[in-house]
DNA sequence: ACCCCGACGTA
DNA sequence: CGTACGTCGGGGTT
């Protein structure tokens, strides 16, 4: 860790007054973006890593700087006394991010509670107020530091006060004092103001000499002696920076006025009332308990305030004291008998278990295993380097479901296990499964990350490849394995956290219950992979490739002159402005060409181009698709796609490299792709199961509209029955167009859909869309009332909530911005329906795999894709297994209405369809 | 070598 | 101006 700082000779007893002034927006901003923002929220959405930030930078400042006075300021949203000179001062900033205005009321809050006083005064700005202070404490013969990130405070340096400026992060504050500004700028701290007013302010809309940087202006201001000196001899200034000076001379005056800070503020506040305060213990703690921040800053913080002995910031690692064995051949077995027995590793203290290694794809490898037990004991070892009774050891605990195990990323510990023949059958817990469920709107689950923000201690980060671990030690590899241990004792102390953050959540028994038992499920997926027709995808890629081609030629013929179809700024040049086509929808860089301006475009003109565009960009996708299905076919034939289960915020599983879920079904040319996933060797077919409607049927669930139950428990064709109510005819008498309309608008609901949106898809106007709505809610008016029911009582508690009791956290409720409510009001209509179907399905494929096992038969689950298994089928089992899944499935959750299965069969997935 | 955007595939 | 994802190519930046 790099720091600037010497350590401060001067205790304040007795001593002189130090006065620490800090810029409150400029710093709490700095902490923003020192830290990521998605790491740092409470479970109801408000974000805090500039309060956490600020709060750990002013810690290390009383520690480190001992002040006896401290003041923040801040600035005040309204005009200074800048604007009235100059209007366009600090416009055309980039917007703040959303995520910060909300912090800062917080960290005054904050600051109040401790005893520090926060100050401000309309019409001036933060710097104005420091600038004042830092004169009141000069002249009481304080020594006085500045924290800011503003570069104005320079002017303000001098043997008795230094500004703290904050380097690459935010604990390496740089002391700017005279000799350092010289050092840095080439000029004093005098004369900064002249060189920034050369120079200008990019940030405050000040423009300055164009040409003109730090170090021209510094060699000016040297040689004239200030920047009065030099405008006496502006004309003597040659070249095109001399023109340049002088054709912008007033703006540089105009900087040099504007960059002056005031120091009569009138704050009606004197030295004293700045005088350390004592922290008010309960509300510091209500605070950090509402922010759920970690007890570590807490207690950094009362080891300051109290003005105790300074405690030393915790290294990387500390915390995580572990009693460390590094196992070498033949010991890993004497030490499992001596520190990981019955009695050391329990329900009520499992062990940390973490591994180095590689894992995707189906499949792994361990370079290293820690396990750490709750006495303090920890082991590392190579795997390499095991003899048979060690491995015949380590294979017994890890298989042993009576020895609990917590890991992070429990699949992934088993694909690199298994590759090695290991299983592991006592895992209690997964921290990444579980801070999923206590934060569903994460998209990652580092370690680091989770140690950070549950147990408020720093790991190091993990080492790329060993070259790091080795630079660390000098040479050696003990700090490899010491890191290991550390990160197995971290995963240990986080799963007891994070077991209550969930159990808090009422989510014990979908981590427990449902998440944490699909995870082997999910893994044997993955392992097993579905089997790949290569032959058939590299035809059906020149087949794509070569109508792509002629697509190309074609349009290049049309227009006359070739262009690159594939990019979206090239298409809007010929479309628009080459032929001159009508202008479609504008986006933000220019006018859409996506599909639907497209096949709009081709029915508005007689111009074949667009017509010609689409069929390019089918074709071109579906090679693309093709394309990236052959780069990862593996060894065995077969495609090894990874299920992901912490990413997505309903509750669903994501799949990637290659993502199986998108697989093309809806055009007949796409779902070709299909026939390319066949069943494997040993195998008799591919069967799929899925389940019909399913959001539907969860929303008749969970509104209780009688009319919808009865229509699902007929067992007729439900949107035709839907049609038929709402048009007040007979079921018989309901044509495609009247049920599709329907469909649409029932399917719309579960997104959140407006009047606009049904009209856009259906092709009619927004007012027959309208009509459409009131028409389907005056028959299914339950409907109405559950939708408006989950908004409001989203907006009352801060989370919506699925059948299994998953939650989705949704802050934007109450959002003052339109267009973010609206947007977290058609999540939170969404997320109860998306999720339980998540629910169900997970449930399902628990108990297929179950049975399935149960019963002994070889087939088994490959994909799921949301509401449909692909399942192979073992020779001579397609009837017993049909029977089970379809069991299975329609038993996983008892809605009000039955959940209804369709299976079908075939040597490939397209064949399976049904 | 990265990141963002537009576009588009699925449920 | 309908939710949830992942991937690709282009085009801009490092």
């Amino acid at each position: 860790m790099v720091t600037n700082r010497e350590t401060p000779e001067t205790s304040q007893a007795g001593g002189r007054p130090r006065l620490l002034l800090l810029d409150g927006h400029s710093m709490a901003f700095r902490a923003f973006f020192a830290l990521p923002v998605d790491k740092f929220g409470t479970s109801t959405g408000q974000s805090t890593n500039a309060v956490y930030g600020f709060a750990s930078m002013l810690v290390k400042l009383l520690r480190d700087e001992e002040p006896t006075h401290v003041a923040v300021a801040w600035d005040l949203s309204g005009p200074t006394f800048r604007h009235e000179e100059y209007a366009e001062y600090k416009d055309g900033r980039s917007e703040t991010p959303p995520e910060f205005p909300s912090q800062v009321p917080l960290t005054q809050e904050l600051m109040r509670l401790i005893g520090v006083a926060n100050l401000s005064s309309p019409g001036f700005e933060a710097d104005d107020v420091i600038a004042t202070l830092a004169r009141m404490g000069g002249e009481a013969g304080a020594e006085v530091l500045i924290a800011s990130g503003d570069r104005d405070a320079f002017q303000l340096v001098t043997d008795s006060c230094t500004v703290l400026y904050p380097g690459k992060s935010l604990s390496d504050l740089r002391r700017m004092d005279p000799a350092a500004v010289e050092e840095k700028y080439g000029v004093s701290p005098q004369r900064y103001r002249d060189l920034a007013a050369l120079v200008g302010e990019k940030a405050d809309n000040l423009p300055g000499v164009p040409g003109v940087g730090p170090k021209t202006a510094a060699k000016w201001i040297v040689k004239y002696g200030s920047l009065d000196g030099l405008v006496e001899h502006i004309d003597e200034i040659g070249g095109k920076a001399g023109q340049n000076l002088r054709d912008h001379l007033d703006d540089v005056l105009r900087n040099q006025r504007l960059n002056l800070l005031a120091t009569d503020v009138d704050l009606g506040v004197g030295l004293d009332d700045l005088l350390l305060g004592r922290a008010d213990r309960a509300g510091v703690d209500a605070l950090f308990d509402n922010l759920e921040f970690a007890s570590n800053l807490r207690e950094r913080l009362y080891a300051v305030v109290a003005l105790e002995e300074a405690a030393a910031e915790a290294p990387a690692g500390e915390g995580f004291e572990v009693d460390l064995t590094v196992a070498g051949t033949g010991t890993l077995a004497a030490w499992l008998t001596e520190h990981a027995a019955a009695d050391d590793v329990t329900a009520a203290a499992p062990a940390g278990l973490a591994l180095e290694g590689a894992w995707g794809a189906g499949t792994g490898r361990v370079d290293g295993l820690s396990i750490a037990v709750a006495s303090g004991a920890a082991v590392s070892v190579d795997p390499a380097l095991m003899d048979a009774a060690d491995t015949e050891a380590l294979a017994a605990f890890l298989a042993d479901p009576e020895r609990p195990v917590a890991v992070h990323e429990y699949k992934g510990a088993l694909l690199a296990l298994g590759a090695h023949g290991w299983d592991l059958g006592g895992v209690v817990s997964d921290t990444a499964l579980a801070a999923y469920l206590v934060q569903p709107g994460q998209r990652r689950f580092d370690l680091v990350d989770l140690c950070r923000k549950y147990l408020g201690r720093e790991l190091e980060e993990e080492a790329p490849g060993d070259q790091l671990a080795l630079d660390l030690d000098g040479g050696g590899s003990t700090g490899r394995w010491q890191a290991l241990a550390v990160r197995a004792a971290a995963t240990r102390d986080l799963a007891a956290v994070l077991a209550a953050e969930v159990d808090k959540r009422g989510g014990a028994h979908l981590l427990s219950g449902v998440e944490l038992p699909l995870v082997p499920v999910l893994a044997r997926m993955e392992r097993a992979g579905i089997a790949a027709d290569r032959a058939y995808l590299e035809e059906l890629q020149g087949e794509f490739a070569s109508a792509a081609r002629a697509a190309v030629e074609r349009a290049h013929e049309i227009v006359g002159r070739e262009f690159n179809l594939g990019s979206p700024k090239q298409l809007q040049q010929v479309l628009f402005e080459d032929l001159g086509l009508p202008r479609t929808k504008k986006i933000k860089t220019g006018y859409t060409t996506d599909a639907d301006a497209l096949t709009w475009l081709a029915a508005q003109t007689d111009n074949e181009l667009p017509g010609v565009l689409l069929h390019h960009r089918d074709q071109t996708k579906l090679r693309t698709t093709v394309e990236g299905l052959i780069k990862t076919v593996a060894d065995d034939g077969r495609i090894h796609t990874t299920f992901n289960q912490t990413v997505a915020a309903t509750g669903r599983l994501s799949s990637t490299d290659p993502n199986l879920q998108n697989i093309p079904v809806r055009t007949d040319v796409g779902r070709r792709i299909r026939r390319a996933f066949v069943v494997g060797e040993g195998y008799q077919e591919l069967l799929t199961a899925d389940y019909s409607q399913i959001e539907l049927r969860i929303m008749a669930h969970l509104s209780q509209e009688k009319a919808l139950i009865d229509a699902f428990n007929s067992g007729y064709d439900f949107h035709a029955q839907m049609a038929a109510q709402v048009f007040d005819i007979e079921v018989g008498d309901v044509d495609g167009e009247a049920r599709s309309r329907i469909k649409a608008m029932s399917y719309g609901l579960a997104y959140g859909l407006s009047a606009y949106g049904l009209s856009q898809q259906l092709g009619i106007t927004p007012e027959e869309a309208k009509k459409l709505m009131e028409d389907y809610f005056a028959e299914f008016g339950g409907v109405r009332d559950y939708l408006n029911a989950v908004v409001e009582e989203a907006r009352r508690v801060g989370y919506t909530e699925t059948i299994l009791g998953r939650r989705r956290y949704l802050p934007d409720l109450t959002s003052d911005n339109r267009q973010r409510r609206e947007m977290a009001e058609r999540m939170a209509l969404n997320a109860p329906i998306q999720g339980s179907a998540a629910d169900i399905i997970k449930v399902a494929m628990l108990q297929v795999d179950a049975a399935l096992a149960e019963s002994g038969a070889a087939s088994r689950v490959l994909l799921q894709v949301h509401d449909e298994l692909v399942v192979e089928v073992a020779p001579g089992e397609r009837e017993a297994v049909e029977n089970l899944v379809r069991h299975e499935m329609s038993t996983a959750y008892d809605l009000r209405v039955p959940l209804a299965v369709s299976v079908g069969g075939g040597r490939s997935w397209h064949d399976a369809a049904h």
